[in-house]
DNA sequence: GTCTATACTTCGATAGAC
DNA sequence: GTCTATCGAAGTATAGAC
């Protein structure tokens, strides 16, 4: 155990760029490609440069993951303050290289039991992010708790938006249209119909 | 190129301790932790087997993929002829090895090209069975075609079912009780209340 | 027909040079 | 403070022995 192993600062941009080049890899080539000789060929980077930033891959991939999270977290907040926060949460939600990190981090998450703990800790403060921003506004819309809990719809609107990713990723389309339509019916309902806004609709 | 090499019979006892092996390596450790020497270890045999019985990695993923899905193709035919369809579709889709396999293998397909292409088709298959079964059904029960298609409550169903298993491996909870109450409200409608089976429900 | 001996590549990680 | 030389373990795959 050298625990006084030296460490690259937080602020290199060498560390930035590994950092950019794992996120490039592991949306084109998923977490099982995110190996340290490879991060270094993409930076232009000798391999033991990313073990002198980060020590270990775990490492790596925790450092990943709260950039990005920090960075969702921020964006996040300021979907759900705008004028229409339920288009714009199911916008955000239907971002193709946000659904496809989830995936990722999800499936790398089910064997390295070190990420499992900070991916799920973030991922239910951001419902619960949803949740407080959904619960007054579906309230003072007089849309029945009883029958469809703010909770619940919103878990059904993730559920689709990153089902409907994967799938496309996968090459099928079957049913995915309809079921976006199912969910964008009742966002009318309730927020009234999507008003243009900057950001087009990712999802083409 | 020795595309005259050997390979070992589709009966061979050690050929589907293998292919056991593969299976309970991918769902406790998922798909990256499926290497020669693991699988092998945990069918006591020697690594080199892998290759003499399936060649290469990509072709063990297809082979396990092929016998689990020829399985779930009769299993879920099954569920669709039996009294409640609906529901049987549903319990069927919760199956908690299922979800944590689909989770898996898609993560899998997402960088392999050759497993991609069976993964979607099969998938596309499977879709159109459940709707094959689906519509006649909802015709009858009159349900309105506009309000909400066939196939978008399959898509809505699946999605809820897949989404939740993998964030119960993650560790997750919120919000899944009150998703699955809203499906099973509208399965009640079209279906009436589920009525005991021999198979228990596998949320528990 | 079934399995072993072995090759070669890539992996994560550390110690030490500039 | 930044990067290089190098190691041992683990990965896939093949050729050849029983």
């Amino acid at each position: 155990m050298t625990a006084d192993r030296r460490i690259g600062t937080e602020d290199s941009a060498s560390r930035a760029a590994l950092l950019d080049a794992a996120l490039l890899l592991m949306l084109e080539e998923g977490y099982a490609s995110v190996t340290s000789r490879k991060v270094a060929a993409r930076a232009g980077l000798k391999p033991q440069l990313v073990h002198y930033y980060f020590r270990t891959m775990d490492d790596l991939f925790l450092a990943l993951f709260r950039r990005g999270a920090e960075r969702n977290l921020e964006r996040h907040a300021e979907a759900l303050a705008s004028d229409q926060p339920l288009w714009a949460l199911w916008a955000f939600s239907n971002e193709p290289a946000g659904s496809a990190l989830n995936i990722e981090f999800s499936a790398l998450a089910n064997h390295r039991k070190a990420i499992r703990a900070e991916i799920a800790a973030y991922a239910e403060r951001f419902r619960r992010q949803q949740l407080d921003a959904l619960e007054p506004l579906l309230a003072s819309r007089g849309i029945d708790p009883e029958r469809l809990p703010p909770v619940a719809a919103l878990v059904l609107m993730t559920a689709v938006a990153q089902i409907v990713a994967l799938e496309q990723g996968l090459g099928m389309s079957v049913g995915h249209a309809e079921a976006h339509a199912v969910v964008e019916r009742y966002l009318t309902e309730v927020e009234g119909p999507r008003r243009e806004r900057a950001a087009p609709d990712p999802r083409d």
